[in-house]
DNA sequence: CGTGTTTGACCCGCGC
DNA sequence: GCGCGGGTCAAACACG
């Protein structure tokens, strides 16, 4: 059984897609769709990951400047975008060992970045509903992101810690919803996980929010462990919720294969973007490749023939 | 005892 | 205004 993941767009504000976000090893498909106020939201996709305060500015600058324009640019797909259900768009896959089903999500109305104005709006938001007092102003969502995970697992590692504070069904749906929060305290990351009412075997989850502090979960192993050496590459598919190997679940023995070769949709024709987040993982898929020079943090980031050209 | 889950109640936004 | 559905709270409970 494998754990296929993709983005998804959240209120379905768009329909580009990125289709093959990842393949190989792990395949993902994703839609950073940023549509509607997408164009014009500036918030980069590292932003967006809650890693910008977490590691090297010039390397985030760059995944930054560069993928709001990939998404911006990125086409839809017609062959392999399905609108499953609405108002969600979903991808069906495009490759035949990938059939994750995506879409990315973003709820980011502003296009502002997340500030920490924006953390205490949720803050405060959420004690609004304990007092009686209603504030004119209209409740701000932190910019949300969906994947599509194929697992038989609801709830997936992803390096951090949930508390679960929530349930209700769904309508439409046989299946509950289950709302998440990070339990680190100065953190309002949520997420939900929901299976999807077309497919019962893919799980559907929601981040909404930035993560404010590093992986709290099993400090950076020891290289060629079996779980990820890297801390972006770890945070950056943590914070998307994808799969890590850094705490192998049990209950998910092969389940979470390495990623990647991923986001390719991010990658097409630039092969600069969080996809490169994720390389780091292809040295799990092919611990024997002597291609892959340790570069730190930065073989994290840029591809491999990146860092051969520099 | 600390942490996480369950679950009914409540709040809020939105459409009619 | 009302009802519905989504989202959240918090007490009770379970577990290690």
């Amino acid at each position: 059984m494998e754990i296929k993941e993709g983005v998804k767009m959240e209120d379905a504000s768009g329909n580009s897609s990125f289709s093959d976000y990842i393949a190989n090893c792990f395949p993902v498909q994703s839609i950073f769709d940023l549509s509607s106020e997408g164009e014009k939201n500036s918030l980069g996709f590292m932003e967006l990951l809650g890693v910008q305060d977490l590691f090297s500015p010039p390397l985030f600058d760059m995944a930054a400047q560069q993928v709001p324009s990939l998404i911006a640019t990125q086409p839809p797909n017609p062959t392999s975008t399905t609108k499953i259900e609405s108002p969600e768009v979903f991808n069906q896959p495009a490759t035949p060992n990938s059939s994750s089903i995506s879409s990315a999500s973003s709820e980011a109305v502003n296009d502002e970045p997340i500030k920490v104005d924006d953390q205490e709006e949720d803050q405060q938001k959420t004690k609004k509903q304990l007092k009686p007092k209603k504030t004119t102003q209209k409740r701000q969502r932190e910019p949300r992101f969906a994947f599509m995970t194929k697992s038989e697992v609801d709830h997936l590692e992803d390096g951090y810690r949930w508390r679960k504070y929530g349930q209700k069904a769904v309508k439409n749906s046989a299946f509950p919803r289950s709302y998440y929060r990070c339990t680190t305290a100065s953190c309002n990351v949520k997420k939900r996980v929901e299976r999807s009412f077309s497919d019962p075997s893919i799980v559907v989850t929601t981040y909404e929010g930035q993560h404010t502090h590093p992986s709290p979960v099993i400090p950076r192993p020891s290289l060629g462990g079996a779980y990820l050496s890297s801390g972006i590459s770890a945070r950056a598919a943590a914070t998307f919720g994808m799969p890590t190997h850094r705490t192998p679940p049990s209950h998910c023995p092969q389940h979470q294969q390495p990623f990647a070769n991923s986001l390719s949709p991010l990658n097409s024709g630039h092969n600069v973007s969080i996809n490169a987040s994720f390389l780091h993982e292809r040295r799990f898929c092919t611990p024997g490749s002597s291609l892959l020079k340790d570069h730190g943090l930065l073989q994290d980031i840029l591809p491999l023939h990146m860092l051969k050209e520099e």
